[in-house]
DNA sequence: CCTTCCCGGTTGACGTGTCAATGATGCTAA
DNA sequence: TTAGCATCATTGACACGTCAACCGGGAAGG
């Protein structure tokens, strides 16, 4: 393998052919990795990934109710994506809005015993198949080194002009 | 590094608690570095990932053309995904459809000339926004890692029960 | 010849995501 | 007091993806 130092890359602006290759190795098969996980939730469930994370964060809530900012937060979502989500979510019954009586203006989300129940049933075959198409392709050095790459990865964007 | 027999972890079905982390970490910084690489992409050329990939791949054709099904094979897109996404980009003069001629059934796509300057402008600032966000973001050991755990992914998931 | 099936491509319906605009409500400062 | 002003949440418009249905034209087999 070739060793490509910080320095030794100093004036170029651009990837090589071989990292951009690893590139579109890495973004294609993490693309396609999401995608399987997600089409095996939605056949053993019927719920979607983002389904999933709404009803996880609810479960872990105290009373099982949410302020919706409160979960945009914990799961990292836009209002507005949260709103609309929450919207289709409500239509099939797996959660419920109402009116905060604590702070005005606040929209507490809380789950439905449906919304509790579909999550429950979601839950074991969910971590079986990350367990199968993740975790068992990998070493213990390659998921140590994914948790690493995360890691980096993450703090170098934290830290990027536009967050 | 560690071997790791099936036969060691026969009894386990779910991930451990570091397993799962290691999971969460992975998809969820991949998902908000392909989204910030798109969200440059977008501003800087007012191109979407998916308009990038069809542009490349065009770009590279012999004159510039293929048919609809090689395009959707080369990209790895579902037909009825590209049919969608080209009746997008014809509507704003990137590419042009046209029936072909040597084979009845099938339907050519071609680069327009507006769509090949878009292409060329985007690149490179595009290339720029890869180099920025993955590559310098990874010591070499890192990158080389993360083409390792790419192959081993998708060659696990080639194997898998579903494709 | 006619039926049947497949194949390449399109379409419609619908779920999902983003952006920009809007309401509704408190906080602050003229 | 009231004119901004920020904040919480929703909405509408639109791009994007998937799924299932559909269509048109060979090829295959009776």
């Amino acid at each position: 393998m070739v060793e490509t130092t910080p320095e030794r890359r100093g004036g170029r602006q651009l990837p090589t052919a071989e990292e951009l290759r690893i590139w579109r190795d890495f973004v294609e098969t993490t693309e396609a990795l999401t995608s399987r996980v997600g089409s095996r939730l939605q056949v053993d469930s019927s719920l979607s990934p983002g389904d999933y994370a709404v009803l996880l964060a609810l479960s872990e809530a105290q009373d099982r109710r949410m302020r919706s900012s409160a979960l945009a937060a914990q799961i990292g979502w836009e209002r507005s994506r949260l709103s609309h989500h929450l919207g289709r979510m409500e239509r099939r019954g797996l959660i419920r809005r109402e009116e905060c009586a604590t702070v005005p203006r606040g929209a507490e989300v809380l789950l439905t015993p449906a919304g509790a129940e579909a999550f429950q049933r979601a839950t074991y075959p969910h971590l079986r198949t990350i367990r199968e198409l993740f975790v068992d392709a990998l070493t213990p050095d390659q998921l140590r080194a994914a948790g690493d790459i995360a890691r980096a990865l993450r703090e170098h964007l934290g830290s990027g002009a536009d967050e």
